[in-house]
DNA sequence: CATTATTCGTTATTGGACATAACTATTTAT
DNA sequence: ATAAATAGTTATGTCCAATAACGAATAATG
């Protein structure tokens, strides 16, 4: 097996490249939030709050992809740090509606900005041509993808 | 905030659209190695032996971009399944040089058997050139993350 | 040659993300 | 009225990744 570099036949794989890409892009985006106070999940969550006002938990668990019961301490850390808050849907009392506190609106904008830049360093040297491309491709891969157990037929917010 | 898509914001970065599709090829390639008794990373590090008889740890953990401790449970793993052999390197007597055994090479060629097809699958509606295009773009997104902190200049095998 | 610095593999620990089963309370379906 | 489904929660476990520190061996230095 003589071959160029020694992972030759594992960069043959598509899910390869792209863990070890993602494993870079993961370590920056720790760092860029990490003044915020904030983490992957967390951030993704409260951007998604911000933007949906009134938001149910199960469907927000359906947009990020994250289980139902991981959803409890990423919720728990936003409300502790008073970005979010949770009131009780009026038409079901099972339910919760989340939205930003005007704190979580400040910070989230904040973040945001930062996690552009970032975004902005991970693509360096792609053209926006070339970022549309890996977008449309990787939005492809993620419709052949394994799909979460939990991915139902979600109810409106 | 009037979006498409509840999670439009989010969209907008190459980060968020990779680990989308990177989450559905990771639960679908552990599905994939499961019978194999292999996991993602006992899986990279089998097929790197493989490729690469007498490799060191210290090489195998760069070439991976695995931090070194990381790496001695894996190999545990390995070796206790009869995969890999460990011999001390007759030129330093720090270091260990991995070869797979028979009975590894034959598990590793099976596992690359089905692996070939989760990334058929992983990759279905893509073109060669889109295949080929995609991994380009992530091999310069993976030049653009951070690395390692083990990522020092690595020593032949 | 002796001393210091570096390297190899290891132990220990912790954090982050993700998966599953089971549960109570509430709502919906029959 | 009863059974089934749903919303959120608790508990637990797996996988992967990061860091500090260590003993033994090797390399570098004077």
């Amino acid at each position: 097996m003589a071959q160029a570099a020694p992972d030759a036949t594992l960069r043959r794989f598509s899910g390869y490249g792209m863990k070890r890409a993602f494993n870079g892009i993961q370590a920056d985006l720790s760092a860029t939030l990490q003044p915020f106070g904030l983490r992957m999940v967390t951030f993704s969550a409260l951007v998604v709050i911000h933007d949906n006002p009134g938001l149910r938990q199960t469907r927000l668990a359906g947009v990020l992809a994250i289980e139902r019961p991981n959803l409890v301490a990423i919720l728990e850390d936003l409300e502790r740090a008073d970005l979010i808050a949770r009131t009780r849907a009026e038409t079901d009392r099972r339910a919760y509606e989340l939205s930003v506190t005007a704190k979580g609106r400040t910070l989230c904008q904040q973040a945001m900005a930062a996690v552009v830049d970032h975004d902005r360093r991970m693509t360096r040297g792609l053209s926006a041509d070339e970022s549309a491309t890996l977008q449309k491709l990787l939005r492809r891969i993620e419709g052949n993808g394994r799909t979460p157990h939990d991915r139902r037929k979600i109810s409106r917010a």
